[in-house]
DNA sequence: CTCAGTGTTCAGTG
DNA sequence: TCACTGAACACTGA
């Protein structure tokens, strides 16, 4: 599930639900995978009672603001999500929400009653995300480790060239670091390259001012309408890579060309060898 | 039954 | 210190 844009998604449903209510009752799982760096008990005293005044993210971490700190520090990992009770996560048709069928979904790790009645629910399936408390998320670890977020802070195009040209890594583990863009993924990291002609195998100390400037583009551009559209995937402009990169077809192509998997940083890649170099 | 997977971290090697 | 690899974490679905 997770990367920017889904998390992005998960903050402002957070924000929707949250913003100006308090939290009235706390259930936090007894896993010390998931919950890490503090207790379930710890947990329910941090939240229990206060108010969530704003939400925030940087990367693919997401936090809630509340009245008194610390504050409850969200990572998905690989197959988390939030959900709240009153809005299924996928919606068939249009019209009013359909609310979750199942309450509190499987793998459940944090769950909050509000004072206006909503719910929300930190569900991780394979215990890969991370649930933390945090006096202040974003000048402590991780999140102050990350580099820059797409979103937030892109770097003007001298300085964005600057970093790319000091990195001697492929440019496809390059935009993978979180140290140096925080939020980008693999799909999002494979899309950026499709999109700006690049061959993910480049060093990124070999690019030119001008590869570089278009790899900037690409990052902005598939960022901001990943965001644009709510993370919703069907929404995805047709011509984007997405929608055929799954599943390592043999057969898959893209307006007509042949797209090749590879094997970079233990990820797969995928890649269009005749309109990528 | 086996394996890959929208992520991160850590140990080990060069 | 840096670059890189592989394993580990845990679970589902192809």
């Amino acid at each position: 599930m997770p990367e920017l844009p889904e998390v992005e998604r998960a903050r402002r449903l957070a924000a929707r639900v949250g913003t100006g209510k308090r939290i009235v009752a706390v259930w936090c799982a007894k896993d010390p995978i998931v919950v890490e760096d503090t207790t379930p008990a710890r947990m329910r005293r941090a939240l229990l009672d206060r108010a969530i005044t704003g939400t925030g993210r940087r990367g693919k971490y997401f936090w809630l603001e509340l009245d008194r700190r610390p504050w409850p520090l969200f990572h998905l990992g690989m197959t988390g999500d939030l959900r709240s009770r009153d809005e299924a996560p996928i919606q068939l048709e249009s019209g009013p929400r359909a609310p979750e069928t199942v309450w509190p979904p499987r793998f459940t790790k944090l769950r909050l009653e509000l004072d206006d009645g909503a719910e929300l629910a930190f569900t991780n399936k394979r215990r890969l995300g991370r649930l933390r408390l945090r006096k202040n998320p974003v000048t402590t670890p991780p999140i102050s480790r990350l580099g820059f977020d797409p979103l937030i802070d892109l770097p003007a195009p001298g300085e964005f060239a600057d970093l790319v040209s000091s990195r001697s890594a492929v440019i496809k583990l390059v935009l993978l670091d979180q140290s140096f863009a925080a939020g980008v993924g693999n799909w999002i990291a494979d899309e950026v390259l499709f999109q700006a002609r690049l061959d993910p195998r480049r060093r990124a100390n070999t690019l030119t001012r001008s590869e570089i400037g278009t790899l900037r583009s690409a990052l902005k551009r598939v960022v901001t309408k990943a965001v644009a559209v709510d993370a919703d995937k069907t929404r995805f402009p047709r011509t984007w890579l997405f929608h055929q990169r799954w599943g390592k077809r043999n057969d898959a192509r893209i307006g007509g060309e042949p797209i090749e998997f590879l094997t970079l940083g233990g990820r797969t890649t995928a890649w269009v060898p005749t309109r990528q170099r």
